[in-house]
RNA sequence: GCCCGCCUGGCGGAAUGGUAGACGCAGCGGACUUAAAAUCCGCAGCCGUGAUGGCAUGGGGGUUCGACUCCCCCGGCGGGCACCA
């Protein structure tokens, strides 16, 4: 399977007599020694006094193995907590399981293996795995959300929200696969068909479970403004998302009322074009349509039609404008004697505002589009600046940007807001219409039709209609013995799991048998990180005191739903009581994606994808295959995925080069909000600097008796090093610039390496040996067992651990230099450096600067209009001419 | 189409408006070695006669004593959203 198993104990080449650091050896001792200790553990509700600092990466979906994607996530997490745990924080780093999901149930299908032993078994696999990344997490605070203490406490919260009236049964349309007998999701249709039936996917209504969200549309996209530790471009997708609108509501009158329906509800955001109307149309879903549709069999296979193309986005874009015209015809608010067709029209959407639009050809594209289509009527109602309102035409392009209100009756004159206004108040008096606010968030519909998740704790019974479980019979637990012989969901099918007692009246009574949305798990699972023990879903004291989430990591991926949907839940725990936070997230850092070279067994795009472990380098940049010889194409560098075949197993590489070589390189290659390219040579650098860091620990003398030493110029100069390190790796970890960190490290490394070739006089000695501690343990967020092991060097009789001590501190008169190179420039290129003490008085500067040859040249027979001093940096002569 | 981000050596990247290219990777030269690896030392943006010479941060303009950094225009790349009325 895993083509580079047998190189795993093979290791890179190192001469004999090099001394050597051990990692198979270190990393599992120093992972027990912190264990032991019990060095990443905090209480509850600690009573030490410690600010409270809370870190979390986003939790993994055990799918079996980790991945490079993971490795990066938890050490850029690890690095927090272990740099924040050393600036005296009290640290909570927890880690769980998001178990939930469909996978589970595909290999239970697929392999007969039942979802639960699947998930478990790939939990203790993964959770072994980040064991040995040496993680400072603590794994007293483990959970998965398909633990039934888990699930239950979610079961609770769901009833109380019910009971706020934030939760509700409604009706809605959904993607239905009608040979797996599931709801889809929009992703999961593609090209109009089931992606694992590959059935023809049809639009239904369904009863569904819904979370009113949109309650919170408002303050959702309020608080945006206050998480200002949020990426900005997070924060504006999720505005997007939220998507509010100013508008208006209105009704048109119909000539001919149809099945009793009078009139059709229009929303707009552009009140102001009403003069402009030249149609109205209707979502196919829309009520009328259907009325129409009943006396009319063209305008029911048109909807028909409309219905078969389905929901997904993918259609959508591809789809013409179509549309219907049903006959009938509708007044105007303002235009007294004229009326409007009605059409059906497939780019109007049920789901959004009243599922019917006034046609404005001259002003929204869609409309043009449509109205050039059919040869309906355009007439300009707002002329842009500058237009003459004789001969101003609209042909294939609607104008939408600012003008003036024209052949607009009361209207005319005014500029587009005030038209807005003026419209929404003249509508409002005829009491046809109101000013409205319009939301793109819709409500969350949590039902999914499946086995593994959690049950929805409620009982239909045909007397007393939805009956919630009672508190005390929860949790509602999934059966074990289930069977993934036939479509559809499993409880359903399940001989006796649904059938109970109706709570309210006892007679026989239908358990619920949808389950939740895993992203409803995913949605409070740090909140119960806080008192994983609890026998309430939160305890108060616990949350009051460790939330929000003070670093919370995580891709990209996640910018809208599960981070969204976090934040509601937020705010539904508190309206309900169990959280006194608004948001879950104060920080929120976005890390890029690890990518990899992409190789192919032929030319061209013929070829199949190759493992990189698969694949020789040669010398002059081509490849071959390496067991085979035959040449192989290098292809794009890409997101690791298992279609092409680029991932590097992270076990293999934890087994040839150790956790703290993975970590570092992982780290040092980019910043970690980008895109990281992981490559063999890449990793082979940072190991050699692990044991290259290692030999510097060696190398260095006994500590001696502390005495004062009149340090010699040199020994100096390594402690400002050491110094000016310490400050500007502390800088760095504070902003994420993980890998200018790691190259202000290097540094270090180097100059520790340049004094041991030199004579141990003036105390060089001492400053070495000072200059290789603080390397330790400066390193030491980042490469955690390396770190460990130097300290023990240095110290063979400490009594504690690197992970315990506090982080050092850069002695300031150390920060200062002795004298600082100044650049000179004239006209404001640089002409010269000359060294000055530091704070140096400007005409001093000054004049040294002049009495450089090379300045003096350029100088000579100028004059000199200005002379600019920044202090401790520059100087920079203006000449005249 | 709309919105956002990015563009610096062969590569990843560094740089409170103040000496552009730190640090690493790859490369080249040398030491050590029978040899290779490893290790160590050194070189290294481009042009150029070895000048503190010139040109250089996608292209063009601007602000400034001074611009990778701020502003405007253009180009390229990447990402997100999208019949949202």
């Amino acid at each position: 399977m895993n083509p580079m198993a047998e190189s795993i104990t093979e290791a890179l080449p190192l001469a004999a007599d090099a001394p050597r650091y051990n990692f198979r050896a270190a990393e599992p001792r120093w992972q027990r020694a912190w264990a032991e200790r019990s060095c990443f553990r905090v209480a509850d509700v600690p009573t030490d006094g410690r600010p409270k600092y809370y870190v979390l990466e986003m939790f993994p979906y055990p799918s079996g193995k980790i991945h490079m994607g993971h490795v990066r996530n938890y050490t850029l997490g690890d690095v927090v907590a272990r740099y924040k745990r050393a600036r005296g924080y009290a640290v909570m780093h927890p880690m769980g399981w998001d178990a939930f999901g469909l996978p589970a149930e595909n290999a239970a299908r697929e392999r007969g293996i039942h979802p639960a032993k699947w998930t478990r078994e790939n939990i203790a696999t993964m959770r072994a795995e980040l064991q040995r990344m040496g993680l400072s997490l603590e794994w007293e605070r483990e959970f998965a959300t398909c633990d039934p203490e888990y699930y239950g406490h979610q079961q609770k919260l769901f009833l109380d929200f019910l009971r706020a009236g934030l939760v509700e049964r409604k009706e809605s349309w959904v993607n239905w696969d009608p040979v797996d007998g599931t709801v889809l999701a929009n992703e999961q249709v593609i090209d109009g068909r089931g992606w694992r039936s590959g059935a023809l996917v049809e639009k239904k209504q369904l009863n569904q479970w819904f979370l009113k969200i949109t309650d919170y549309a408002q303050e959702l996209l309020d608080a945006l403004d206050t998480l200002d530790r949020w990426p900005e471009r997070v924060r504006l997708m999720q505005a997007k998302w939220i998507g509010r609108s100013e508008g208006a509501r209105l009704d048109f009158g119909l000539e001919q009322p149809v099945d009793g329906i009078g009139q059709v509800e229009v929303y707009t955001t552009r009140p102001d074009t009403l003069f402009g109307m030249s149609f109205l149309a209707l979502a196919p879903e829309h009520p009328l349509s259907a009325a129409v549709a009943a006396n009319d069999p063209k305008a029911a296979a048109f909807i028909a039609e409309c219905r078969r193309l389905g929901t997904s986005e993918a259609v959508i874009e591809t789809a013409e404008k179509q549309g219907y015209d049903t006959g009938l015809r509708v007044g105007h608010p303002f235009l007294k004697d004229t009326t409007f067709p009605v059409w059906i029209a497939n780019f109007v959407l049920m789901e959004y505002g009243t599922g019917a639009i006034f046609g404005c050809p001259a002003h929204d594209q869609r409309d043009i589009d449509f109205a050039r289509k059919y040869g309906l009527s355009v007439v300009p109602v707002v002329l842009p600046p500058g237009a003459d309102p004789a001969t101003f035409n609209v042909g294939t392009e609607a104008y939408v940007g600012p003008g003036t209100i024209f052949n607009s009756g009361f209207l005319d004159g005014l500029d587009v807001p005030a038209a807005k206004r003026a419209v929404i108040a003249e509508l409002e008096r005829l009491g046809v219409g109101h000013g409205e606010v319009n939301w793109r968030l819709r409500d969350w519909g949590v039902s999914r039709q499946r086995y593994w998740g959690s049950p929805i704790p409620v009982i239909h019974c045909d007397s007393c209609g939805v009956v919630p479980v009672p508190d005390d019979q929860l949790p509602v637990k999934l059966p074990d013995d289930v069977t993934f012989d036939r479509p559809g969901n499993p409880l359903d099918h399940h001989p006796t799991w649904k059938h109970v007692a109706c709570p309210r009246c006892g007679a026989p009574a239908r358990r619920e048998t949808d389950t939740f949305d895993t992203f409803v798990d995913s949605s409070w699972y740090f909140a119960r990180f806080c008192s994983p023990l609890a026998d309430v879903p939160v305890r108060r004291e616990a949350t009051d005191h460790w939330m929000p989430v003070d670093q919370y990591i995580g891709g990209i991926e996640h910018a809208i739903l599960h981070l969204l949907y976090s934040r509601f839940f937020t705010r539904a725990m508190k309206q309900t009581g169990h959280l006194d936070v608004d948001e879950p997230f104060a920080g929120l850092f976005t890390q890029g994606m690890v990518t990899h070279e992409s190789y192919r067994s032929a030319p061209g795009v013929n070829g199949t994808w190759l493992y990189p472990e698969e694949v020789e380098k040669q010398p002059d940049g081509t490849a071959t295959h390496r067991t085979t010889g035959e040449p192989v194409t290098i292809g794009r560098v890409e997101a690791m995925s298992k279609s092409k075949r680029n991932t590097v197993d992270p076990e293999a590489i934890i087994a040839r080069y150790g956790a703290d070589t993975a970590r570092w390189f992982i780290l040092s290659d980019n910043p970690p909000e980008r895109d990281m390219e992981w490559t063999e040579a890449g990793v082979a650098g940072a190991f050699r600097f692990t044991q290259r860091v290692y030999r510097l620990a060696e190398g260095v003398g006994e500590a001696g008796p502390a005495r004062p030493v009149d340090f010699g110029e040199a020994a100096r100069a390594l402690r400002r090093t050491t110094h000016r390190t310490i400050a500007a790796v502390s800088e760095a970890l504070d902003s994420f610039a993980f890998n200018v960190a790691v190259a202000r490290l290097y540094e270090l490394a180097n100059a520790s390496a340049d004094a041991e070739r030199r004579d141990d006089t003036g105390g060089l000695g001492l400053a070495r040996r000072e200059a290789v501690e603080m390397l330790a343990r400066l390193v030491s967020p980042m490469m955690p067992h390396l770190a460990e092991e130097m300290y023990a060097r240095l110290y063979p009789q400490a009594t504690h651990l690197v992970a315990e001590l506090p982080w050092p501190q850069a002695e300031p008169e150390l920060l200062a230099a002795d004298s600082v190179t100044i650049a000179v420039q004239v006209m404001g290129k640089l002409r010269a450096t000359i060294s000055v003490p530091p704070d140096a008085p400007a005409d001093t500067v000054i004049a040294a600067a002049e009495t450089e040859a090379n300045v003096a040249r350029l100088l000579a027979g100028k004059r000199v209009v200005k002379r600019i001093h920044v202090p401790n940096r520059i100087v920079n002569f203006v000449i005249a001419g």
